[in-house]
DNA sequence: TAAAAAATAAGTGGATACAGTTATTCGCTT
DNA sequence: AAGCGAATAACTGTATCCACTTATTTTTTA
């Protein structure tokens, strides 16, 4: 925590409690990308991504005021900001008081799968509906190419190249909104699985709903695709539960 | 329109597209339930409602002076507001020109609902597996009740007991973020569907889904509820989808 | 000495002022 | 008379100011 906070004089007065945020590390890292655009677009996206890769502790308060000297900008732009923020669900508004952090639950990471199930589902049924000839053997090549990672040690690769051939697909039906939707969420279960990320996933399996998922898609069959597309999901939120359990357990102690 | 505005001079400078709502009643409607709540709130659930019933066009551009104007605060609050309402969905923010409201699509209606069947779908399933008897019987009374309208000629009291039904299912289960969820996907749904409560609805049929899903929850057979509840959503969709095209046509002359 | 009241610290909410930004029009040039 | 650039209108984006809210501490009162 940064000393140069805390400037609170002893006396009568309100005391809340600081935030859980390491500002400067992180705040340096997420500021880079996001030069050029307006302090409030740039502010929702740095605060977005520290709380959804959980470097601002769930639960901890954001004061205007503090985030406003951070990022060197007036109030105006932090309180768009924390209205997406809000909006989004990744923090709560308290009126008068300030912004607190959404916790993490087990019912959420639950419910951001069913949401996910159902739109990537969609996703997965029209793209074996509509795709082209020239498209499907596109995303054989990459299939083949994540083939190659699936004995690598290198898990987080495998995952980031698995993930990769899923936008792929979805991509193909060129509808950015959808696309747009299924990116959303599958940031906000991030929030959840990045730290699971180093326990043991059994790759073989993972890959395997991928390969079937192609070939439902290769034989044009909508409803296979769609059921496959939601039983990988399933099968990701049932590995991945009893971790996320942990990871609650932990952050509470 | 409000002959008020529109006080722009000839001359050189730079012309906007005026909005396309008609503030007076509207605004007056809305405005009165959100009596005491700030300001931002207020303007983003008036405004919210106003597009979700499309009592504002579609495609038609808000601007904070205007909107400021009509409600009677600054600028900030209204800014607020449109963070909140395109984090959402409803409009479009265009940096340094104006908020736009999005448009109706058939496309976006296909995707709220493939959201609603995942996550009515897990609700219906945790339904059926945690009820208590107690909440069962009080269901059982609200379908009974619910069938005398079937063959009402009131079709939209009809669709609110209706509706009233599923949300008591949901809210059996005691998870406010879940129902939260539902009821902000079918508010989205209500954009394109409420059009379309005039034409002949199949209430016989829409009535034997309910039937069915208070069956599943009975048994206690929650992959059974869930499908039954996913196949209600699509069978809606199926039945909305031509009309919604027809409003979308028509919206566009 | 316990409860009520006043003082106060640390914030939030909103209005206002001013500095950009951008499309349009006008006037000037050639 | 076509093209270019300056002037300008209508906005948006952000900083700053002041009024309000709320929890805590201190002081006063019964």
């Amino acid at each position: 925590m940064h000393p140069s906070f805390n400037s609170s004089q002893n006396g009568p007065g309100r005391r809340w409690p600081k935030s859980g945020a390491n500002w400067p590390q992180a705040l340096l890292l997420h500021s880079q990308e996001n030069e050029n655009l307006p302090a409030h677009d740039r502010i929702y996206s740095s605060l977005r991504k520290m709380i959804l890769y959980n470097e601002i502790q769930p639960g901890s308060w954001l004061r205007q005021t503090e985030v406003s000297e951070q990022f060197q900008v007036s109030r105006t732009p932090i309180r768009e900001a924390f209205r997406s923020l809000s909006q989004e669900g990744l923090v709560e508004i308290v009126p008068n008081h300030g912004v607190q952090v959404s916790a993490l639950s087990v019912e959420e990471f639950e419910e951001i799968y069913a949401l996910r199930k159902g739109i990537e589902g969609l996703a997965a049924r029209l793209v074996a509906q509509q795709i082209s000839v020239d498209q499907v053997s596109t995303l054989e090549a990459k299939l083949a190419a994540l083939e190659g990672f699936v004995d690598s040690a290198e898990l987080k690769e495998y995952l980031r190249y698995e993930w990769q051939f899923r936008v792929d697909c979805y991509s193909s039906l060129g509808r950015d909104r959808l696309l747009a939707r299924i990116l959303f969420l599958r940031e906000h279960s991030e929030r959840y699985i990045y730290l699971a990320y180093g326990a043991k996933t059994k790759v073989a399996e993972s890959f395997d709903f991928h390969r079937r998922l192609l070939e439902a898609i290769k034989s044009r069959d909508g409803g296979h695709a769609e059921v496959i597309n939601q039983a990988a999901l399933e099968w990701t939120l049932n590995n991945a539960t009893p971790i996320v359990i942990d990871i609650i357990n932990q952050s509470s102690d």
